[in-house]
DNA sequence: GTATCGGTTATCTTAAACGATAACCTCTGA
DNA sequence: TCAGAGGTTATCGTTTAAGATAACCGATAC
């Protein structure tokens, strides 16, 4: 697992958890205080986030943080 | 789990993980082309890594991404 | 048409991670 | 005594995440 792979799938699997509950973008980036510009470069896997920006990520969707990193090899 | 708990929890599961390996700590930072300072204080929780950070840290250790940062609740 | 919604892209500023270096501390062993 | 190993702390420069703002795009609805 590259770096670069690991932004993609995390930026994915973000946009997947975020869908599955019907949030747009943009109420996702204001509930952890996100600017929505950076949200959706976040879920494009342009950026390297902050391990605490994850978390907020995850407390704002309901998962564990494990959700968001969590995959095979 | 607030910021500060993570970082706390994440730093010690390393230095734990890191030590059962009986590598030091600059072994460690060799190996992921981090800084020994640097090392130091992520392993006491003063900083908030990237996640491409924390990614090299679990090649280098052998383990997976989640497994530095699984906690309970 | 055009207004709104959801999302993207770009730019500027600020804060913090990280690289680099150095000084320091505590042990342990020669 | 002191030299080395392992670790901590501080500082400086560079890079980049993130805040702030704005312009834009496509789709849908009025």
């Amino acid at each position: 697992m590259t770096e670069e792979e690991l932004l993609k799938n995390i930026g994915q699997r973000i946009k997947e958890l975020r869908k599955q509950q019907g949030m747009p973008q943009i109420e996702l980036a204001v509930e952890l205080n996100y600017e929505k510009s950076n949200m959706s470069r976040l879920e494009s896997g342009r950026v390297n986030p902050r391990v605490s920006t994850l978390l907020k990520v995850a407390q704002a969707l309901n998962v564990e943080l494990k959700d968001l990193i969590d995959f095979k090899s």
